[in-house]
DNA sequence: TGCAAAATAGCACGATCGTTCTTTTTGTTG
DNA sequence: CAACAAAAAGAACGATCGTGCTATTTTGCA
């Protein structure tokens, strides 16, 4: 996988009638009105999913929330399994605006190490309030096989896969212990995220923030060349 | 709260019966039938709540794996919000039996701290195949206030609490830097745990829990006295 | 052994769920 | 503007949920 590509998603079809006829690409900004609504579906889903999770997410509350009908909301996906993995798709493209592309502009090594982290970091901070998917989803599929499980997993395994690819850089570049095993130093890292969504969200134990960053510090520090 | 006790719960009032009348104490293997076939369905109900979740646990599944009816099963509970807790509470208590009390044994200080993780651990492990309700709880309840998400809670920091003490104690016989933040360490150790469970459960990474067990030395060198 | 009480079953209720089918509204294009 | 397709609504379905009520069975004790 190429060092600047985190996403694992399959281009997105043509939608049928711009494919069809004047060979001329649609622009971006004229979605078709089904589109847009499907869109707008989308970002309403998200926000319930995050917080009561994929399981919770229900047709009829979301009709609610967008002041649709539940069979206008249906069409758009056909099943609620459909539904649940565009929102996981949805967190996953957000994710990756976030905390992964601006990442790429720190220089590689130690500092894009850092950046990495400390964009995960805030991006865990702020779903202290709304939940995190990758989280969530994890719990409520952990044992439940099919498409909306493998569609997490997938997408939680492109981005720690990213971070693996930023350690080994970090180890080329000569930041970091050759010597040091890249899953072991990982998973150290993904702890201390775990232990910031848990602490903070669930028990709100003051200072985790603080916490997660010393602990990040202290990775640093032994496996430091 | 005295080293030696884990437990937040409070005594058990006598059964109504037994209170009444004799005055003589009931002895602790005549269970009056009604308790018994409780205990059995709160037993049957950890088992689905551990795999499912608290939130997925129904009392018309539990009524068939029981083989009772769905009223015969309500009727010991009064609300399937009263069923969870007591599913929590028996969690806890299995939890306690297993992890903290057989830590006692061990030496104070380093000794009892590295059989507290260990013990942890084995646990964490056991829960890769059938789940942790301290986990799935937290993140089903995160921000659902009532009296479930109040006793899991409690149970979390009993037991976060006891691992504390234990931190403080190695600092207090001088095997663990005393300057050293003990809710940093702490932090940190349950960080390990959570990623074990994650990578373990969610994502079936190999050798997740060789990595918890390297961690948890790393730990332990850094903040070594 | 009989009787009160406890334990369990049976049944029905309103609500909500995902989904299907049909109809109406809306948007686009020739 | 007319014709057609896409989008959305409406209504109904079977299923499952927690819970309340009323029988019936089982249990424990005088």
């Amino acid at each position: 996988m190429a060092d600047t590509a985190l996403s694992n998603r399959p281009a997105k079809p043509a939608t049928p009638r711009a494919a069809a006829g004047t060979g001329a690409a649609v622009s971006a900004k004229s979605l078709q009105k089904g589109q847009q609504t499907k869109a707008a579906i989308v970002e309403a889903a998200l926000g319930l999913a995050t917080q009561i999770g994929l399981e919770g997410l229900s047709i009829g509350a979301l009709a609610e929330v967008t002041q649709m009908s539940k069979s206008g909301v249906f069409a758009h996906f056909g099943s609620r399994e459909e539904l649940q993995i565009s929102v996981v798709r949805e967190y996953h493209s957000r994710f990756e605006q976030e905390v992964f592309y601006p990442a790429l502009q720190a220089p590689r090594g130690l500092p894009r190490m850092r950046v990495l982290f400390d964009n995960w970091m805030k991006r865990t901070s702020v779903e202290i309030d709304s939940g995190c998917l990758y989280i969530s989803g994890a719990v409520e599929f952990d044992d439940r096989p099919g498409p909306v499980r493998d569609a997490i997993a997938s997408s939680v395994k492109t981005w720690l896969a990213a971070v693996h690819r930023a350690i080994t850089n970090a180890q080329q570049e000569g930041h970091l212990d050759a010597k040091a095993n890249p899953e072991q130093v990982m998973f150290e890292i993904h702890g201390l995220i775990l232990a910031l969504h848990y602490e903070a969200r669930f028990l709100k134990t003051p200072g985790s923030i603080e916490r997660a960053r010393q602990g990040f510090e202290n990775i640093l520090l032994r496996y430091k060349a």
